[in-house]
This record gives structure tokens, C-alpha cells and sequence, in this order.
DNA sequence: CATCCGTGGCA
DNA sequence: TTGCCAAGGAT
């Protein structure tokens, strides 16, 4: 019976309990909706590996969405360097906004899914954490163990939700959405699924076919084009010359070296060094060009203080590919 | 509904 | 090494 094993995995996941930042542990008093927001942000497509560390640095650089409301948009940004997808670093700024004029956070779903950066999952998964609601948060983690312990070769939304809504114990939804997390995450894995460990094997379709890891059904890989690109290096007085990226598309509102826009046919013959960097949907191979003197806006940075700069990955990769080509010269020399 | 949007870890 | 995949949202 789905309740039964609802109970069995929330049971599981109170027996395992692992301490993260944005959580309070299960039974207690649900966290600040700040931190659950921000949390559920900064983890849409990242894991908790990558989220733990800067979490931590964000909120003590602004404890409350009222603090980060007062932000200038450029710190926000920078903070946000090297976690990817910079449109929820966008949304978030204009999130706290809102939420700051308004007084205070909506407290159910459809009033949390009126605010920027926050969809169908993300204003489930808040509701019931931050506010106790019994929604169904739907993820990749709940799709893949719905769609295994009951056998379903898609992972169609209607058909999920109401599979979840069987097991979730009725005013544990916000533990319970957790409890999937967990076992999505570190047990009920897409690859080499553990099902010994697993509190759902019982009754769990997919392990009784033998083969757990073909549920759900892949979807098929896009090709991904090689592109080229130059980046402009323009240095005085132990200064490098940076400018803001347009607000939107690709790398939105960053901060970045000056360049062209990676349409070239091939990479330049005058390059003091190159970086390969995969995004998406393409593969680009960057050129870093040495070039005399700035044009249009920008601001000079000190090239010593360059992990301060608020560099997407691609930018500090390739101004960490310039300092080390600089480096291999001076001692050759 | 399909496409665009980052990054790092791991097998 | 190459490919896979992650606590999705906006358009």
C-alpha cells in the first residue's frame, strides 16, 4: 500500500538524517522561508555538493531577503559566479524585491508561483517546507523513484503527482519531499540504483524487473556544436579590462572579458593561449587575444585580485589559462 | 511543447 | 577520456 511505504521511506529518511544548512531536522520547526527559498533556488539543477559552500557565504552576506532586496545587482551576480544558469541569480534579485515591497513571502503555491524564478516544483517544494503544506513537489528525484517503484516507462506529471500524493503522510510534506532528495540522490541513483539500502524495494516494480536503472526511459542526447570565440586581454598598470555581458541570454548581467561573439569559423592564429569550455547546448573553444586599448564601457580590475572579479567559470578559466601561459614563459626565460 | 540556459563530479 | 546527469524556469 503506497501510505506504508510513504511511512517506511519518511521513517528512513528521520533514522538518516543528514544535517544540511537549509534544513531543520525532521518533526521541528520548519527553517526561515528565506533560506528555504534561496536554497531551493540555488539547488534547481546543482547539487548539493556544489550548493553547500556558497549557500553559507550568501547568507552571511545577506541574512535576510530584505538585505538582499537593498543589494546592488552587480554584488548578487558575483556572488552567484560560478554556479551556473544566471537567470535564477537574476530572478532572485527581482524575487527578493517583490517579496521585500510586498512585507513577506506568499504562503501557499499559487501566491509563491506568481514570483519571478519560481515555478511549478520550486513553489510546491517551499510551500511544504517553509510553510507546511501538503502539495507534491515533482523533481527529476521524484519522477525517477515514482516512476520506478511503480513501474511507469514515462515520466508523464499528472500520474506522478497523484502517485505522490498516495504517499506522502498527510502534514509531513515537507520532510517527506526531503526524504525523496535523499533517496533519490544517494540511494535510488539513475546509474547503479542501491537497492539493497532501499526502504522501497519492497514492492518496488522496477527492482522486481531486475533491472531498476532502465526506469524511467532516457531521453536521447542532442548533438552539442563546436563553436569558436575571442576573448580580448587588455592589461595596464596590473589591470585587466572587464565589461558587463548584456542582460540576458547566455552568461546574462556577468561579469567577462571583452571579445567577439563566438561566431568565428576557427580559432584565431594570433591566440597567447585557448580554453575549451562545454555549456549546454555547445562546446566553445575560447581564444584569448592580446589587444591594446579598451573600447566602450567597462572598468579596469586588478589583475591580482582577479577570484574577486566575479568571473563566470569560462572567464576564470581562460584569465587562469593566461596567468599560467604567462608563468611557463617567465621561468623559460 | 521545444529550446535555451552552466557547471562540476563521477564512472 | 568522454558522456551522463543534477532539488527547473522562462519563453
Amino acid at each position: 500500500m503506497a501510505a506504508n511505504a510513504g511511512r517506511r521511506l519518511l521513517q528512513h529518511y528521520v533514522d538518516n538524517f543528514r544535517h544540511l544548512p537549509w534544513r531543520s531536522p525532521p518533526g521541528e520547526a520548519p527553517p526561515d522561508p528565506y533560506r528555504v527559498w534561496l536554497s531551493e533556488v540555488m539547488l534547481q539543477q546543482t547539487t548539493v555538493a556544489a550548493v553547500a559552500p556558497r549557500f553559507e557565504r550568501f547568507v552571511s552576506r545577506w541574512p535576510t531577503v530584505g538585505a538582499l532586496a537593498q543589494a546592488p545587482e552587480a554584488e548578487v551576480l558575483g556572488e552567484w559566479a560560478g554556479l551556473g544558469y544566471y537567470a535564477r541569480a537574476r530572478n532572485l534579485i527581482a524575487c527578493a524585491r517583490e517579496v521585500a515591497t510586498r512585507g513577506r513571502f506568499p504562503t501557499d503555491e499559487p501566491g509563491l508561483r506568481t514570483l519571478p524564478g519560481i515555478g511549478e516544483y520550486t513553489a510546491a517544494a517551499i510551500a511544504a517546507i517553509a510553510f507546511g503544506r501538503d502539495t507534491s513537489p515533482v523533481d527529476a528525484n521524484v519522477e525517477r523513484v515514482i516512476a520506478r517503484v511503480h513501474g511507469l516507462p514515462t515520466t508523464e506529471r499528472a500520474p506522478i503527482r497523484a502517485r505522490f500524493a498516495e504517499m506522502a503522510p498527510p502534514g509531513r510534506c515537507g520532510d517527506f519531499v526531503q526524504a525523496m532528495m535523499d533517496l533519490g540522490a544517494t540511494i535510488c541513483r539513475p546509474r547503479a540504483p542501491l537497492c539493497a539500502q532501499c526502504p522501497l524495494s519492497e514492492g518496488c516494480a522496477a527492482f522486481a524487473s531486475g533491472s531498476p536503472e532502465s526506469f524511467p526511459q532516457r531521453k536521447p542526447k542532442q548533438p552539442r556544436p563546436l563553436r569558436f570565440g575571442v576573448a580580448h586581454w587588455i592589461e595596464r598598470d596590473a589591470a585587466v579590462w572587464l565589461v558587463r555581458r548584456p542582460a540576458k541570454g547566455l552568461l546574462g548581467g556577468m561579469a567577462a572579458l571583452p571579445g567577439d561573439d563566438w561566431s568565428g569559423p576557427d580559432a584565431p592564429a594570433n591566440a597567447m593561449t585557448q580554453v575549451t569550455h562545454v555549456f549546454t547546448h555547445f562546446e566553445l573553444r575560447l581564444s584569448v587575444v592580446a589587444k591594446a586599448e579598451p573600447e566602450g564601457e567597462g572598468w579596469w580590475h586588478p589583475i591580482a585580485d582577479l577570484g574577486g572579479a566575479g568571473l563566470p567559470t569560462l572567464y576564470r578559466k581562460a584569465a587562469g589559462a593566461l596567468m599560467a601561459k604567462r608563468a611557463s614563459l617567465a621561468a623559460a626565460a
